[in-house]
DNA sequence: CAATTGTACTGTATGTCTTAGTACAGTTAT
DNA sequence: ATAACTGTACTAAGACATACAGTACAATTG
C-alpha cells in the first residue's frame, strides 16, 4: 500500500502522509474506506505506532481524513479541500515554470508538455 | 538582496541558497560576479556567519558558485548544470500535473495556462 | 468478556539547525 | 610590511524535531 524511503530526507510521518493523500486524491482509496488501524499500519511498514498515529493527525488536520475513536480512521475528500489544495499546487506550478523559462524552455513549449501529460506514462 | 522568512520550515541556510540560486539563475547575478563575503552577508541578515558558509558551500556543491580562499566567492552557471536543474524541474511538473489532473483539471487546460504564463504577472 | 480501536501521556535517544567563539592561511590595499 | 579583508576549519553549546519504547484509558466490536 505504501512504501518508505529512508533516504529521503522527508520525516516519516510526512511520507506516510503524502502517500496517504496521494492515494485518497487519485481515488486509490475511495473517501469513507477505512485506513488501516494505526497498530497495523505501524506493524507492516515496520516503524512505530506514534509515528503512524502523528500521520494520520497531520492527515486529519488537512481534512483528507477523520477518525472515530474506537471504530479507525477513514477517508475523506471534501470539495473545499480539495480546492485548496488544487490552488496550492497552481502556486507551485508557476514557480517551477518561471524558473523552467529563465533556464531557456519557452511557455509555449511548458504548455505543450503539459497538455500531452498522459496517465500512462507515470 | 535576500529576506528570510522564519515561518518558513525550511532551515536559514537552504532560504539563503535557494535565493541565491534564483537570483543566478534569473541573471541577476551573472555569473562571475562576486557574492557577498561570508561575513558581511552574516551581518546583513543578522545571522551567523557559520550559516552563510554552510549556504555557500551547498551552493557550491551544486555547481552554483566556487570560492577562492582569501578572494571571495562567486556565482557560477555551468551548461551541465542547468542541463540537469531543468530535469529536475520537469520531474516536479509531471508530478503536480498528474495531482492536478486527479482534481479534475485537464492536462490541456494545465497546458495552457503554462503557455499564458507571463513574466510580469509574477 | 476479550480484542481492537483511537488517543494521550512520559521518557529517551538521535540528528539537524543555529549560534558563539577561536584560529589559520591566502589576498588585497595602504 | 602592516592591516584589513577573504574563505575555511574547528569546538562547544543550546534549541528543536524526529522516532522509538512503554504504558494507560475509553469507546467500539465480535
Amino acid at each position: 500500500m505504501l512504501s518508505l524511503n529512508y533516504r529521503d530526507s522527508r520525516p516519516i510521518y510526512e511520507q506516510v502522509r503524502d502517500g496517504l493523500r496521494r492515494l485518497i486524491i487519485t481515488g486509490a482509496i475511495p473517501p469513507g474506506d477505512k485506513l488501516p488501524s494505526v497498530r497495523a499500519m505501524a506493524g507492516q511498514l515496520a516503524i512505530n505506532p506514534n509515528t503512524i498515529q502523528r500521520a494520520y493527525e497531520s492527515l486529519e488536520q488537512e481534512g483528507y481524513a477523520y477518525s472515530v475513536p474506537g471504530k479507525g480512521s477513514f477517508a475523506a475528500l471534501p470539495q473545499d479541500v480539495t480546492d485548496k489544495r488544487r490552488e496550492e499546487l497552481l502556486e507551485k506550478l508557476d514557480a517551477i515554470v518561471q524558473e523552467l523559462v529563465y533556464l531557456g524552455m519557452t511557455p509555449a513549449e511548458i504548455g505543450r508538455r503539459c497538455a500531452a501529460w498522459k496517465e500512462e506514462t507515470q
